[in-house]
RNA sequence: GCCUCAGUAGCUCAGCUGGUUAGAGCGGCGGACUGUUAAUCCGUAGGUCAUAGGUUCGAGCCCUAUCUGAGGCGCCA
């Protein structure tokens, strides 16, 4: 029997064509009765009731109609007579694609554990969690490069393997075809990069920053959004070995505007998410509702997934310096009673995420966005205020996630730059491609890194960055 | 990398102060059921208590090490 012309389950429901006699495919949820089916293919979060007569179905076909099997069904589309769903399919044939061992197929018709989830992340798409998650993390994907074509920026495909081993943004996976039980030596002892692939040192990039710099002053503005690597042993529910960023670039941008424009963009992509992707996020809403009612009163949080995120669109973010929150948390409750691991003392102190969670979740209660820090706890290439002890830098903290963002305004004069990297050990001659944008008219100009996976995660209310990427790559994790 | 907590059936968990044969719900298997909504009902199988040592007359429970997972910290996005 060939079954042609599907139609997807999304567009069934939203078009409603009654009497039509239609065809639909995907994977079986439940099977009740001996008659109902919830058929769904992805297309959307809900299922499509499927009424079968099991005095026209095979015994044979409606043994396998269990969790997971894949099935085409034809039949026609009909108002419910049950209650639950408004239109169901009165089927007329039903194949078995692919049946699913109900002995074996570990996905029941319950609620499971994340953390068991996570152990057959392959199988995880399959469940209403993860489908409603990887929809919207696409629907971000999408809004972010709508945002930025409309704001008239260029996509710049920045190199995923790279050379340099100075941008300073942490440990860095090694790129290499030498032979790892017979490497060659130089005449001192040392690997030999001159015989590897590229003839020297290469690595996985852990930042577009420093290429997208070169794009923006010919392009005006640009930014990358691509794979990014870091070698850190990082175990926590924000970091990943292998993550998303997106990275804008703008020239003749100063420190304010580049907060103006990562401000715009964070509430573009969510008013986005809140439009196109409603029935799945009042999915995970309910379900983070049920989780926060199971917590006692004191933990639970204030609002709920779908009230904090129409909150950051509606208000402001604060936005103070680092000397500001350092006065805030001086004369804080923790600080005072000695609540804080690390007591703020005085200026200069790098914040921890204890201070970050205190000034976002109890201090202002909505996205703080802190700037000008001190110059000695940031990186080489951000901008040294007029103070000479302050840099043009920026963090954007979101509450439970923490930096969501990092940026700066980049130091355009190639004196201080050079002065900036001697002090704190950066090669020259590595970076002299870097170099040469301020050599060469060079301009002020501003950027920034979006974490893509912690904005799912605060979209989604996902407690752990793991739950977000569909194959996660972390410390001893690669299996799949 | 550091600190804390956990690991009992396929999944989620209970298991008292160390004491006889290890418990439930869901799932599986067999059956019933034509308006169900994580369907329901009847019956039934299923365990190297993470692994390796140790203490004890006796260990799921106590001790040590290892592995795995979670939460927190650091590094950061």
């Amino acid at each position: 029997m060939l079954m042609k012309k599907r139609t997807r389950i999304n567009v069934l429901l939203a078009e409603q064509p009654i009497g039509e006699t239609v065809v639909v495919k995907g994977w079986v949820k439940s099977f009740r009765n001996n008659q109902f089916i919830s058929l769904n293919d992805g297309s959307c979060f809900d299922s499509l009731q499927i009424v079968v007569d099991r005095d026209d179905v095979e015994e044979k076909i409606l043994k396998q109609i269990t969790p997971g099997a894949a099935l085409g069904v034809k039949g026609k589309l009909i108002e419910s007579r049950g209650k639950g769903q408004s239109v169901e399919i009165d089927a007329e044939d039903v194949i078995v694609y692919g049946p699913a061992n109900p002995e074996t197929y570990p996905l029941q018709p319950k609620k499971h554990s994340k953390e068991f989830l996570r152990e057959i992340a392959h199988l995880r798409f399959r469940t209403n969690t993860f489908g409603a998650i990887f929809r919207i993390r696409h629907a971000i994907s999408y809004a972010i490069h709508q945002f930025f074509n409309e704001q008239k920026f260029y996509y710049l495909h920045t190199p995923i393997i790279t050379a340099s081993d100075a941008e300073g943004a942490g440990e860095m996976f090694r790129v290499t075809t030498l032979d790892l039980d017979n490497t060659p030596k130089t005449e001192d002892g040392k690997i030999d990069f001159k015989k590897d692939f590229f003839e020297r040192e290469t690595h996985l990039t852990v930042s577009g920053q420093l290429e997208a710099e070169l794009g923006a002053l010919a392009l005006g503005q640009v930014y990358t959004f691509g794979p990014t690597f870091r070698a850190e042993n990082s175990n926590t529910s924000r970091h990943l070995a292998e993550f998303w960023m997106v990275e804008p670039e703008v020239a003749f941008a100063d420190l304010e505007e580049n907060m103006d424009l990562a401000e715009k963009m964070l509430k573009y992509i969510i008013t986005y998410t809140l439009v196109n992707c409603s029935q799945d996020l009042q999915f995970l809403n309910d379900q983070l509702e049920k989780e926060e009612s199971q917590k006692p009163k004191n933990e639970r949080s204030a609002m709920s997934l779908l009230d904090r995120l129409q909150f950051c669109v509606d208000y402001d973010f604060a936005r103070i310096t680092y000397t500001e929150a350092i006065d805030i948390l001086k004369k804080s409750k923790p600080n005072k009673k000695k609540k804080f691991n690390y007591i703020i003392e005085e200026w200069g102190a790098d914040l921890q995420s204890e201070h970050e969670r205190y000034l976002v979740e109890k201090h202002f209660k909505k996205p703080v966005i802190l700037y000008d820090y001190p110059k000695n706890i940031k990186a080489f290439y951000m901008k040294v205020n007029e103070d000479g002890k302050t840099v043009r830098a920026m963090d954007i903290l979101f509450p439970g996630i923490g930096e969501i963002i990092g940026g700066s305004q980049r130091e355009e004069n190639i004196d201080i730059l050079l002065d900036r990297m001697k002090e704190m050990n950066i090669p020259e001659e590595e970076l002299y491609w870097y170099l040469d944008i301020r050599k060469y008219g060079s301009c002020p100009h501003s950027g920034y890194g979006l974490g893509f996976e912690r904005m799912v995660q605060f979209v989604t209310g996902m407690g752990n960055i793991r739950d977000v990427i569909p194959f996660p790559r972390t410390p001893g994790n690669a299996a799949f």
